[in-house]
DNA sequence: CGGTATCCGTAGAGATACTG
DNA sequence: CAGTATCTCTACGGATACCG
């Protein structure tokens, strides 16, 4: 019972760990599943419309990744037929919030990231 | 010379432009080498030690990647021996104040975020 | 409706050894 | 010093079909 986590007032966040996190919200469907998610919850199949043209497979496994991190909630209401309904948790509003100012800096810097890409080719293969 | 880019005044990043940078800073060694880089310019074998335990192989992607999108610069000085220095780009330094504030995201959440993992686990797998 | 199961091709990542 | 070359293994991502 003498565990260590209860000295983790700080918890000194490792590189791993924000690895880890930018690895989860830069899966491929990651960014729009939480986009739609933000503007408000869905259902799975609402999804599967909304992110066309994901799989249901990989939309499976986009959603149990976020929900794995604590990023999104998974709500099952068990009515018939049943229904499942998907959202953002705080954590993963905050969080989707930075990701558009990532995206914001996308924007701006498009043109350079576009050129520099050119530009190497260009120069090697 | 009717380029379609002229009108390219709002860069308007696309969906795959967003998750293109996301993916490129969510590599593995990204986020170290990119720290690295910004308190200092650092030459290759420099970056090998302060990335350990890194691979040549591994470091020489990872820089060409950042290159290829405008993140890092790579000046060759023509000395003898060989001397090669890499550093941040404006625009990487710019995108790497972002990541530091995914890195505060993640101080603050960490808690939440392996609880989360570990809930996961329990109920699933 | 809300998923799983299975199969498969490609790209990411590492170990090890070698070079201009 | 600053990388390449080769090989290997795995994990990501997708297609298709099926299930409670």
């Amino acid at each position: 019972m003498a565990e260590v986590a209860e000295f983790a007032a700080e918890p000194e966040a490792s590189c791993d760990d924000l690895r880890s996190i930018l690895s989860r919200v830069g899966e491929k469907w990651a960014p729009q599943v939480m986009g739609e998610l933000d503007a408000a919850p869905r259902r799975f199949n609402e999804l599967l419309r909304l992110v066309a043209p994901i799989t249901p497979r990989m939309l499976t496994v986009t959603l149990r990744g976020l929900e794995s991190d604590g990023l999104i909630t998974r709500t099952v209401h068990p009515t018939v037929p049943p229904q499942v309904e998907y959202g953002l948790t705080r954590a993963g509003r905050k969080l989707f919030g930075i990701l558009r100012t990532v995206a914001s800096w996308t924007d701006e810097n498009l043109p350079a990231v576009h050129s520099a890409r050119a530009a190497y080719r260009a120069a090697n293969g």
